[in-house]
DNA sequence: TATTGTTATACTCTATAACTATA
DNA sequence: TATAGTTATAGAGTATAACAATA
């Protein structure tokens, strides 16, 4: 047998190919989010915030009075898991849960002082850190945020 | 005091404000795949496949004598939890662990015709509901989804 | 000494069911 | 009867440490 494509490609350089999985919008958008997900955690982490603290409170500083059911549906998430985040938020005096005297089941969240200028400060760590990574990116994850880029713009030329 | 806009936005149409948190490009991509995922799931799952055992059988199906270490790096995962997951695709004759007499540390993984052809079937199943589902976005989605592209795309601009 | 595959385990995230108090 | 917040719990997914076999 000659050395001609067989189907046993050559991987001797180290490079693992993925063109079929490469093909899938939701494999490069998981795959861009994962890049930027770790940089993102750690600029939050300087303000003792996780992702989904962050995401509540920025949230609340835009929404104030928004409830725990209308925050737990702008984020995707379920209400059960929202509270102790918000337990958490209110604890560390960023956002308070104030009494709705028209429907005594609600909480209005609404962000303190310290939690807004927390949100903004945070805000801008995250931005540039993103900026940074987004520069800092080899060829080949350049490749693949235009992979996603183009695939997507391409359903959407409508 | 007036009417006058004093911070306490209104909501009374029920949509919530997200421009900071949505300036993020993190956000844009976790919330993009969050659209796509839940659906490539299901399309998966009439094959009985999850995301990760498709991404696995895909890359292997690409990479014939890819060995376990290899496949993890290439799908930024722990090579520990790959384990029981080559254990399913061997068990369901999609791949095969070979022997590798040059190294009797690793194994050198290849793909079954079943496991070619399940691929195959699967890839196409996924790539048909993703092109459904960009089509069905509705106005918001859309917006989000140009709003990656874009801060993405600039941020690319070299 | 370092690496591959493996096991066990812990930790986080997410999902579901059920409860209370209100509407 | 339905909804908001809450609790408890189960299930994924992910991360870490340690081990045997081999390099």
């Amino acid at each position: 047998m000659s050395n001609q494509d067989d189907g046993a490609e050559d991987r001797s350089n180290g490079e693992i190919k993925d063109t079929v999985l490469g093909s899938l919008i939701g494999y490069q958008l998981k795959r861009a989010y994962m890049q930027i997900q770790p940089h993102a955690q750690a600029a939050l982490a300087e303000d003792s915030l996780r992702v989904v603290s962050f995401s509540c409170l920025s949230i609340i500083v835009d929404n104030p009075g928004i409830a725990q059911s209308e925050l737990a549906t702008a984020l995707q998430m379920e209400r059960s898991n929202l509270v102790i985040v918000i337990d958490e938020l209110e604890e560390r005096d960023l956002i308070n849960r104030n009494k709705v005297p028209t429907d005594r089941r609600r909480y209005a969240l609404t962000a303190t002082l310290r939690g807004r200028h927390l949100r903004d400060r945070a805000a801008e760590r995250v931005s540039r850190v993103e900026a940074e990574i987004v520069d800092r990116l080899n060829e080949d994850d350049r490749a693949r945020l235009m992979s996603v880029l183009e695939k997507v713009r391409d359903r959407l030329a409508s």
